[in-house]
RNA sequence: UGACCCAUGGUGUAACGGUAGCACUACUGAUUUUGGUUCAGUCAGUUAAGGUUCGAAUCCUUAUGGGUCAACCA
C-alpha cells in the first residue's frame, strides 16, 4: 500500500462521522453532545459495546462530551443492581461519562411537557382497555379511527390527567394519548399512549408516582432537555423518529436528532436480553457474567480486555444493514492484544510423567522469557530436574508423518531446557502408557546449544518436584449454529454441550501462585487464561479466553 | 395487502459519477526453542433487469431478497 492509499483510509469516515462533520463544518454545532440511553433491566452486552463506543468515541473525536442516562420508566423492570453493573462495565471498557443522569430525573418536567400538550388540544386521556386501544389502531395495512374519548375537553383531559397522577385510578384504567393520526401509514404516529398508570415502586422516585411516561415520552424530551445533538439508536427506533420530531415541534424544544444505525450481532450467540435472562433463569449458564456468556461482565471473566473489545467494535464499523460479525473476529481481536501483553506459563493439562535417565544430581534453575514480544517483560527463573511432565497429547507411540513430538527414539526440544530423546515406554499392567524413559543432552542447554542436533518439535513441561495442581475452565462458543434464533426450535435446542470443559488437576509452574484476577497469561501452546474470580489461594482456576491458532490441528482435522 | 429501512467476496466495512480497496476467514510458502508470533503471497464481491451518462457499486424505475412496525416494553 502506498502512501496515498493510507491517508485515504485514513479519511474513511463511517456514516455518522460523516454527519457531525457536516454539522460542524456547517456551524450548526460548536461541538457535540451525545449520551448511552441504557435501560437498568439487564446487563450490557457486546452489542451495547458498540454503542457505547459509538457515542463516546465521536465526542472523543469531535470535541464534546457524552451523558450517561438511565432510561428509567418501566419501575417493573428496573433495578439498582443493574445500573451499578452498567456503570461498571463503561468504567472498565475506559470510558468517562461527562453527566449521570435518569429519565427519573425530569419526571416533573415531563408531566409540564404533557400538560402543556394537553392545553393545546395535542393529547387526551382515554379510557379504553389496551384490547379496545389495539383493536381500534388498525393494523399495518388498514387505517385506524379515533374513539369518544378522543372528544373530550381540555379542560376534562387536565382534571382527568391530573387525577391519574393523584392516583384516582386503577393500572390500566386511563392513559395519556398524543392526538396525531389515526390513519397515519406509520403505526407509531396513530396517537401513541404517552402515560399509563401503574402504581409501582420506582428505584429512584420511590412511590411518588402513580403514573410513567413511556419511551416516546421520554427519551425524546430527556434528549432535548440535556440538549444532546446527535441521539444515535439502532434501527428499530427508525419509525419513532416522526414522533419523537414532532413532540419536539409542538413542545418547542431544544430539537435534538435521532439517528439509527443496525445493530451488531455476533454469531454463536444470542444478544436479546430475554434470551440472556433465560439462560440465567434456566440454570444454562452461572449467571450474568458466565464466562461464555457476551455480557460485557462476560467477557470481562472470560478475560477480554477492554482494549480488544474497543479494537472490536473500531473493525466492524457501523452501517444501516443487516449483520453478523463472525466470532472469529472477536477472538483475532483477543489474541492481537493478548499476544502482546500476556505473560507466557507452562502448564500441562494431561500429565505424562518423564524420567530423564541420564540426568545426574539435584536439579537446576532455568530462565524463560516471559514475553518474545516484549523485549522488556523480563525473564523468570523455573525448575528442572530428573521427573518432568510433558503433555500426554505430545506423545505419540506410532506418529504420523508430520508428527514433530515425541515418540519412540525421537527428539524433541523441551522449552528453555534440553533436548531429550525418548528411550523406553513404560506401561501399566493394563498396557497403558504411564511413563516415558528419556535420556537428555547435557550440552543441548537452551541458550548456550553446541549439540548440533536439530529437532522440529519444542515442547511445554512442568517440573514434577514444585509443580501445583490448578483448575482450568476450556471455554468455548455457547452455541452450536450462527444464528442460534434463526433455527427451527427452541434456540436452547441450539447449546454447544462443549462449552465448557474444566480439567480439574492441570499441573502448572510454581510461578502462577502469584497470578491476579488482572493478569493476562498465555499457557504456551495452549491459548490465552486469566484467573477466575472464584479463586483461592489453595484452588486457583484458570479461564481460557481463547485457544492458540493451532495449524496443526487443523491439518488433522482434513 | 400498507408504510418505512436495507442490499459490495464466506464475514464486516470502504470507494460520495471516473482503476472495486481494507480487515477477518480460508489456502500456499518462508522464518521460528510456542505447529504461536512475524513475513511474503493466493482464492474470492457490486441481487437482477431496464434507463440517464462519454463513463454507474454510486443517480432514476421496476423487480427480487432481507429486516422493521399492529407492547399501557425500551
Amino acid at each position: 500500500m502506498n502512501v496515498e492509499n493510507k491517508a485515504e483510509e485514513q479519511k474513511s469516515l463511517n456514516f455518522l462521522e460523516e454527519i457531525v462533520e457536516a454539522d460542524l463544518a456547517s456551524g450548526k454545532y460548536k461541538s457535540i453532545v451525545t449520551r448511552f440511553p441504557p435501560e437498568p433491566n439487564g446487563y450490557l452486552h457486546i452489542g451495547h459495546a458498540s454503542s457505547i463506543c459509538l457515542n463516546f468515541g465521536l465526542t472523543q473525536q469531535y470535541g464534546g462530551y457524552t451523558n450517561l442516562r438511565f432510561d428509567d420508566t418501566n419501575p417493573v423492570t428496573e433495578d439498582t443492581e443493574y445500573v451499578e453493573s452498567i456503570k461498571q462495565d463503561i468504567q472498565w471498557l475506559g470510558f468517562e461519562w461527562k453527566n449521570e443522569f435518569y429519565a427519573s430525573d425530569y419526571f416533573d418536567q415531563l408531566f409540564d411537557f404533557a400538560i402543556k400538550l394537553i392545553s393545546e388540544g395535542l393529547a387526551y386521556v382515554d379510557d379504553s382497555t389496551s384490547e379496545e386501544i389495539a383493536a381500534q389502531k388498525g393494523t399495518p395495512t388498514q387505517p385506524g379511527h379515533r374513539n369518544q374519548f378522543a372528544e373530550r375537553s381540555v379542560a376534562e383531559n387536565l382534571e382527568l390527567f391530573a387525577a391519574m397522577r393523584d392516583g384516582k385510578y386503577k393500572d390500566g384504567e386511563k392513559v395519556l394519548r398524543a392526538k396525531i393520526d389515526m390513519t397515519s401509514p406509520n403505526m407509531i404516529m396513530r396517537d401513541p399512549i404517552l402515560y399509563r398508570i401503574k402504581h409501582a415502586h420506582h428505584h429512584r422516585t420511590g412511590d411518588k408516582w402513580n403514573i410513567y411516561p413511556m419511551y416516546d415520552f421520554a427519551h425524546g424530551q430527556s434528549d432535548s432537555i440535556e440538549h444532546i445533538t446527535h441521539s444515535v439508536c439502532t434501527m428499530e427506533f427508525v419509525p419513532h423518529r416522526e414522533v419523537y420530531n414532532w413532540l419536539i415541534e409542538k413542545l418547542d424544544i431544544y430539537p435534538s436528532r435521532q439517528y439509527e444505525f443496525a445493530r451488531r450481532n455476533l454469531s454463536h450467540t444470542v444478544m436479546s436480553k430475554r434470551k440472556l435472562l433465560q439462560l440465567v433463569n434456566e440454570k444454562y449458564v452461572s449467571g450474568w457474567d458466565d464466562p461464555r456468556m457476551p455480557t460485557i461482565s462476560g467477557l470481562r471473566r472470560r478475560g477480554f480486555t477492554p482494549e480488544s473489545i474497543r479494537d472490536f467494535t473500531d473493525r466492524i464499523g457501523v452501517g444501516k444493514r443487516d449483520n453478523i460479525v463472525e466470532l472469529g473476529l472477536l477472538e483475532f481481536c483477543a489474541r492481537e492484544h493478548l499476544n502482546k501483553i500476556a505473560l507466557r506459563r507452562m502448564v500441562v493439562f494431561d500429565p505424562l510423567k518423564v524420567v530423564l535417565t541420564n540426568y545426574e544430581g539435584a536439579g537446576e534453575l532455568l530462565s524463560s522469557e516471559n514475553n518474545p514480544e516484549d523485549p522488556n517483560g523480563g525473564n523468570r527463573e523455573i525448575t528442572f530436574s530428573k521427573e518432568l511432565y510433558i503433555e500426554r497429547e505430545d506423545f505419540m507411540e506410532e506418529p504420523p508423518k508430520k508428527y514433530f513430538r515425541l515418540a519412540p527414539g525421537k527428539q524433541v526440544r523441551l522449552k528453555s531446557a534440553y533436548i531429550i530423546q525418548c528411550d523406553e515406554v513404560v506401561r501399566d499392567e493394563a498396557g497403558n502408557v504411564i511413563q516415558l524413559n528419556c535420556s537428555y543432552f547435557p550440552n543441548s542447554k537452551s541458550g548456550e546449544d553446541t549439540s548440533g542436533i536439530h529437532v522440529k518439535g519444542t515442547l511445554h513441561w512442568v517440573n514434577a518436584k514444585d509443580c501445583i495442581a490448578v483448575q482450568v475452565n476450556e471455554y468455548d462458543r455457547l452455541f452450536t449454529v450462527e444464528n442460534p434464533s434463526d433455527e427451527e426450535g427452541a434456540f436452547t435446542d441450539y447449546i454447544n454441550k462443549d462449552s465448557l470443559k474444566i480439567v480439574d488437576k492441570a499441573l502448572a509452574e510454581p510461578a502462577l501462585k502469584a497470578a491476579l484476577v488482572t493478569d493476562r497469561f498465555q499457557f504456551l501452546r495452549k491459548g490465552y487464561f486469566t484467573l477466575d474470580p472464584d479463586s483461592t489461594a489453595t484452588h486457583l482456576i484458570f479461564n481460557r479466553t481463547v485457544t492458540l491458532k493451532d495449524s496443526w490441528a487443523k491439518a488433522g482435522a482434513k
